[in-house]
DNA sequence: GCATCTTGCTGTTACGTATCAATGCTACTA
DNA sequence: TAGTAGCATTGATACGTAACAGCAAGATGC
């Protein structure tokens, strides 16, 4: 109680360096990287430098690494909302579980910035956004979520702070990294199963304000149109369709099958097996339906044909490039990864005979 | 294609110093607590570093500031095993759930440290564990799981490294900072209850090398019994019931009602119910049974009468310790979270009348 | 026997920040 | 007016590591 607690200091290269009586150099040689020519040491002195660290217990101070250039074998995980809400089959889950997985095989420890904690603690950051400050612990960062802003994309771009972005972003000037879904692909090949089971005249029905997702699946829609070579088909992109819409489009206008974006919840799906309900039209055998990507679809249950996006696998990709990055390799910094399409069974050949009129 | 990439550099406190026409130490004494006298700076001089750091888009080194001692507002969360196995409702992680909202309530972010990434990258380390090296760049360290190892705490203890650990652990000559459950207590209560309900003669079912967990449960117990001022019970405490075992405690030493360890999966309970249906022994009309413990009751699903461990508010509560240890709060190092009791419906009066014989 | 190369190690420096002793300055007191 | 107290600011330093230039001693070439 009288004297003072001697917080035990952890021992440093110096401590090392005197135990093994040789210099501090030395001992970051010996730590080194050994397969540089800089830190080629003769097998005694290195036998005699790693007795002496052992024997104290050295650890590097990661702090200091950092600091002069070095490596922490961290990694970032930013998401801008809270990562963990009540619900644990969250929208961040599945990334957080393929970052994870991956960083850790690659020998990476995690950082999970949460939104939360970086507005707290922003004495002394004035970025467009204190995430920049809470990033630079790490080697690199993996950025989630819709709301990341292109301001704050741009700065650690000019900062060269490395990061990867989870979903497309185009912005002029900077070459974004990013790992996103092949929502085009997996769109068009969609459109090729309802084609090949005979479909002519193919909907599309769209998520109002869908972003670089709605217009990859439109790019790929109209991949997939022109492939089958199918000339007259609808677009209704911006709204959910009505019952009076759906039954032009198919009265008037022939379409015998839509893909659909699923929407923010499965609304617009709610509201397409609504309007068929009210027109008395079955799915699949009136109308053919594919789902363009796979929500929980709680609201219509059905074993909806679609593709499914595993968000553990864009998660892992992500990891991948940000390390491919920050070693420098010279690979494509923008990757997509292929979602896996599922059959189900709300696709069917098209009635045959002849069309109600 | 010609030219180098100059990777530009962040601005650092000289920049903003330079910009504003001060030097480095006004800048540090600027974005510092503000509340030091120390750092009492006039509003003019104030006013110009910081407009001057907000056109730079200055953001602090943490790396920097962790080296000099300062706060990386980060903390680390170190589990032994991995994080997250497949299965989501996995064992840590509603401890993380709650470390990482109270963390960002605090204005902390959170690492994860996986045992995998830590033995990857162990170049250069040689502590009892290359976990030490790990935590150093959080402020302190969360360890979580069955497996951490003594010599690992000794260490950390040693060179001053603030952590908590979630789970009771004693060790000679080190006061180890942890969170744990109350087994305690939360026994104690229901064998209050089983007494409160009229039994009188209460067996103990244990779980085979259970370690300070069983201990706990096991000295409530005593506890209960004492209080409630019963003499003869019955211990069975190393491996599972009989049915055999269970009939001679039955009609032999006349006991009314068991509390049960759940077991490492459900199999003490499984066990139990086993050996009472062979019997003829209804649940809860025979035998009245508390359940020491919340598993997921797979193997018997029924509405057990047990306590509900809250890993969510040790998870948080640790939080809580830690950052009190970081700022030397002067409170208890060892805190203890009170399970809360579930009614259930196992529990009853002993039947009355004449017992078996 | 002298010049050159190689080996094995050391000295120094930089990284960006926080702290603290020290300095110049202003304003006030006697 | 001289002396002093307090304020605003600065210079120097330490933190632990990695990188690199440089140096002494020995090996090699001719």
């Amino acid at each position: 109680m009288s004297g003072i607690t001697p917080r035990k200091r952890r021992p440093t290269q110096i401590d090392v360096a005197r135990a093994a009586g040789v210099s501090q150099a030395t001992v970051s040689s010996v730590l080194r990287d050994p397969s540089k020519p800089v830190n080629r040491i003769p097998e005694a002195t290195r036998e005699r430098v790693i007795s002496a660290a052992e024997k104290l217990g050295y650890s590097p101070n990661a702090a200091a690494q950092r600091l002069v250039g070095g490596r922490s074998f961290l990694l970032g995980f930013h998401t801008f909302e809270e990562i963990f809400p009540a619900d644990q089959t969250d929208f961040y889950f599945d990334f957080l579980l393929g970052v994870e997985r991956e960083a850790s095989r690659r020998g990476y420890d995690l950082m999970l910035l949460s939104p939360t904690a970086a507005s707290q603690n922003t004495r002394g950051a004035f970025g467009s956004n204190a995430t920049a400050r809470r990033l630079l612990v790490a080697d690199g960062g993996i950025l989630v979520g819709r709301h990341v802003d292109n301001a704050l994309l741009a700065e650690l771009d000019a900062n060269g702070h490395p990061f990867v972005l989870i979903g497309r972003r185009e912005i002029a000037g900077i070459e974004v990294p990013y790992v996103a879904f092949d929502y085009a692909s997996a769109t068009a090949r969609i459109v090729e199963r309802l084609a090949t089971a005979g479909h002519r005249n193919i909907g599309y029905i769209g998520e109002p304000g869908g972003g670089e997702q709605t217009e990859d699946r439109l790019e790929g829609y109209w991949r997939g149109i022109d492939e089958a070579g199918i000339r007259a088909s609808s677009v209704k992109h911006g709204a959910p369709l009505t019952p009076a819409e759906l039954e032009r489009w198919v009265t008037e206008r022939g379409i015998t099958a839509v893909v659909v974006e699923p929407g923010d919840d499965d609304s617009n799906i709610a509201r397409l097996v609504e309007a068929a309900d009210a027109l008395g039209l079955g799915i699949p055998s009136d109308l053919s339906v594919g789902v363009l990507g796979d929500p929980p679809f709680t609201a219509a249950p059905r074993e909806w044909s679609r593709f499914v996006l595993s968000r553990y696998d864009v998660g892992a990709a992500a990891v991948e490039l940000l390390i491919d990055i920050l070693d420098e390799e010279d690979r494509p910094r923008q990757r997509v990864v292929a979602p896996e399409i599922v059959e189900g069974s709300t696709i069917a050949p098209p009635r045959t005979g002849s069309p109600k009129r």
